[in-house]
DNA sequence: CGCGTTTGACCTGCGC
DNA sequence: GCGCAGGTCAAACGCG
C-alpha cells in the first residue's frame, strides 16, 4: 500500500495565524511594505504559509508538530482558522467548517481583547514617558540647584579666594569640589578634552599634564559641567592595587616604559614611575613600589585612563581604575561625615574580604586600594603568578560589566529617586534619604545577580585564559598583542623595582 | 642603531 | 620665602 502521501501535513497550517496574536504591527507592516519581503532576525511565519500553498511540506522547525509549547499557544490562540480559510480546503476544511462560527467568535474576542491590552500598554508607554521625562527635569533641577548651593558654601568658607586643591600637576582644584566629585575650574572654557573615560576610549584624552583643563563652574548647563567635572576627578582618581609578589612589577597586559625612579620618603625601596606606552600619548601612568614593611608586598598605582584599544588583559586592569573611579566617586558622594559610605561600598564590592578594598579621599587624590594580600584564606592566594593573583583584573571585569551600573545608573537612581521625595523636605533630609539609598543600593549590589554574573563570568574568563607559567602572558592575549606590534622589546612589563 | 633604563636636574605644591 | 617631597624631564648609558 501506498504511504499516505496525499495526506496533509496539518502542523504547517497552525504556525500561521500567531502574526496576529503577537506582532500584529509588526508583520502587517512588513508585508504593507513588501508582501515579498522576508523579514530577517524574526520568527518567519509567512514561509510557512508560502510552502502550505504549494503543498505541507514537512519541517523541522517550530513551527513543526510536536509537543511544542510555542505550537501549542499557536492552537490554543484559536486564530489558525484563518489557515483553513486561506488554504482553502484538503480534509481539515470540512472541520474546520463545522467548528469555524464558534472559532470565529472566539477569535474576534481575542482579536479585541488583544487590541484593548494594545492600547492599555500604549497609554502606559504614554504615561512612562512623561513620567521619564519629568524625572529628568527634576534630576537636571536638583543638579542646577546643587550647584548653586555648592557654589554658595564655597564662597562662604573659602571668601571666594581658595578655589584650589591638589589637581595632577599643580593645577589647583578646590579639594571641597574634588571630595564632592566636582572641580572647579581655571578661568577657561576650553573643556574639549574632558570625555568620557575608558568606557568609551577616548582619543585624545592625554590631559593629565599640566595643559589638563577642568570644566568650568559657571557658564555652562549645569548637568554637563556635573559631568564634566566628574569625569575630571575621576582621572584623577587613583587605584592601587596590593599585591604580595615577588615579581618586579605586577602584570596588566599593559606595556610600560620607565620614566623615573625616586626614594620615596619613609620607604627604602624606591619608587618607579611608568606610563603606558601602547598608545603615543597614552596619559596612562603607574606608580611601583615595595611597600616597607612587608618587601613581598607590591603596591601598584594606577592613574588615568587610557586613550586606545586594549587587550583584554588590560583592558580588565583598565576598567578596574576606570570602573574604581567611579565607585570612589559614588562614594564620594556629599553626606553627613562628608564621605558616603566609602568602605561600605569597598565590602560589597568584595564581599569574600572585609579588607580587601578600601576607598579613601583623604589622600591627596582620591584612591581605592585593593588589598590582594590578605586574603582570608592563604589559598586564595598561593602564587605570585597563579591565578588568584589576577584578582585586579578578575575585579576590574567585574567593576567593567557593572561599570554603568555603579557609576551612572546608580547615581542617577539616587538623584532620580530623591526627586521623588516631597519638595518641602529640606536638602539635608534629603541628602539623608539619598544617603541611606546608597548603602541600601551597596547591599542591593552585593546580592545584585547581575554584579556576581559579571564576577563570575570575569573570573571564568580570567582563570580560564590564564597561563601560570607565562608572567606576562594573560590568555595568550599578550603574545597577540606583542605580534602585532611587532617588537618584543616593548612588551617591558616587568621592570626591577629595587 | 633603536629602544628602554638610569639618574641627576628641574618643576611644582605644600607646610612652616 | 625657604625647604621638603613628589613627580617629571631628558641626557647619558646599556643592551640586543
Amino acid at each position: 500500500m501506498d504511504m499516505d502521501s496525499s495526506a496533509p501535513s496539518p502542523p504547517t497550517c497552525i504556525n500561521f495565524p500567531l502574526n496576529l496574536t503577537c506582532t500584529n504591527h509588526h508583520d502587517h507592516h512588513a508585508l504593507m511594505i513588501d508582501h515579498r519581503r522576508k523579514i530577517i532576525d524574526e520568527m518567519d511565519f509567512f514561509a510557512d504559509k508560502k510552502e502550505s500553498r504549494g503543498g505541507c511540506q514537512p519541517t523541522s522547525d517550530v513551527g513543526a508538530d510536536g509537543p511544542s509549547s510555542f505550537l501549542d499557544f499557536n492552537v490554543n490562540t484559536g486564530l489558525h482558522l484563518l489557515t483553513s480559510a486561506n488554504t482553502g480546503g484538503d480534509q481539515s476544511a470540512a472541520d474546520d467548517r463545522i467548528s469555524s462560527n464558534a472559532n470565529n467568535k472566539r477569535g474576534k474576542t481575542e482579536v479585541g481583547f488583544l487590541k484593548t491590552e494594545l492600547q492599555r500598554m500604549n497609554s502606559e508607554n504614554q504615561r512612562l514617558k512623561e513620567m521619564l521625562n519629568q524625572a529628568t527635569n527634576d534630576y537636571k533641577g536638583l543638579q542646577r540647584h546643587l550647584l548653586t548651593l555648592m557654589q554658595e558654601q564655597h564662597s562662604d568658607n573659602n571668601g571666594g579666594q581658595e578655589r584650589r586643591g591638589c589637581n595632577g600637576n599643580g593645577k589647583v582644584v578646590s579639594r571641597q569640589f574634588m571630595d564632592l566629585g566636582l572641580a572647579v575650574a581655571p578661568d577657561t572654557d576650553d573643556v574639549s578634552s574632558e570625555g568620557p573615560m575608558a568606557d568609551k576610549e577616548i582619543p585624545g584624552g592625554e590631559d593629565l599634564g599640566p595643559d589638563n583643563k577642568i570644566p568650568k563652574l559657571n557658564n555652562q548647563s549645569p548637568d554637563t559641567s556635573v559631568d564634566q567635572a566628574t569625569e575630571a576627578t575621576i582621572r584623577k582618581a587613583r587605584v592601587s592595587v596590593r599585591a604580595r609578589s615577588e615579581a618586579p612589577m605586577m602584570t596588566d597586559g599593559c606595556q610600560w616604559r620607565k620614566y623615573g625612579q625616586k626614594m620615596a620618603k619613609g620607604n627604602p625601596c624606591p619608587r618607579a614611575y611608568y606610563r603606558c606606552t601602547m598608545a603615543a600619548g597614552c596619559p596612562v601612568r603607574k606608580q611601583v613600589q615595595r611597600c616597607a614593611d612587608d618587601r613581598s608586598v607590591l603596591i601598584t598605582t594606577y592613574e588615568g585612563n587610557h586613550n586606545h584599544p586594549l587587550p583584554p588583559a588590560a583592558m580588565a586592569m583598565a576598567s578596574t581604575t576606570s570602573s574604581a573611579s567611579r565607585m570612589l566617586l559614588l562614594g564620594s558622594m556629599p553626606s553627613a561625615d562628608g564621605l558616603m559610605n566609602s568602605n561600605l561600598l569597598a565590602r560589597t564590592l568584595l564581599p569574600c574580604s572585609s579588607s580587601m578594598a578600601t576607598i579613601s579621599a583623604s589622600a591627596p587624590f582620591p584612591t581605592v586600594t585593593l588589598d590582594l594580600t590578605q586574603s582570608p584564606n592563604p589559598l586564595q592566594f598561593p602564587k605570585p603568578n597563579s591565578p588568584a593573583a589576577l584578582l585586579p583584573q578578575i575585579f576590574g571585569q567585574a567593576l567593567h560589566n557593572h561599570s554603568k551600573f555603579s557609576g551612572l545608573q546608580i547615581s542617577q537612581e539616587i538623584d532620580q529617586t530623591t526627586q521623588q521625595l516631597p519638595p518641602l523636605m529640606s536638602t539635608s533630609m534629603k541628602q539623608g534619604v539619598q544617603n541611606q539609598f546608597n548603602v541600601d543600593t551597596a547591599n542591593t549590589l552585593a546580592t545584585d545577580p547581575n554584579f556576581t554574573a559579571a564576577l563570575a563570568a570575569a573570573i571564568t574568563s580570567i582563570m580560564g585564559g590564564s597561563c601560570p607559567n607565562n608572567n606576562n602572558n594573560i590568555g595568550g592575549v599578550n603574545t597577540r598583542n606583542n605580534n602585532s606590534h611587532g617588537n618584543n622589546k616593548l612588551n617591558s612589563s616587568s621592570y626591577p623595582v629595587n
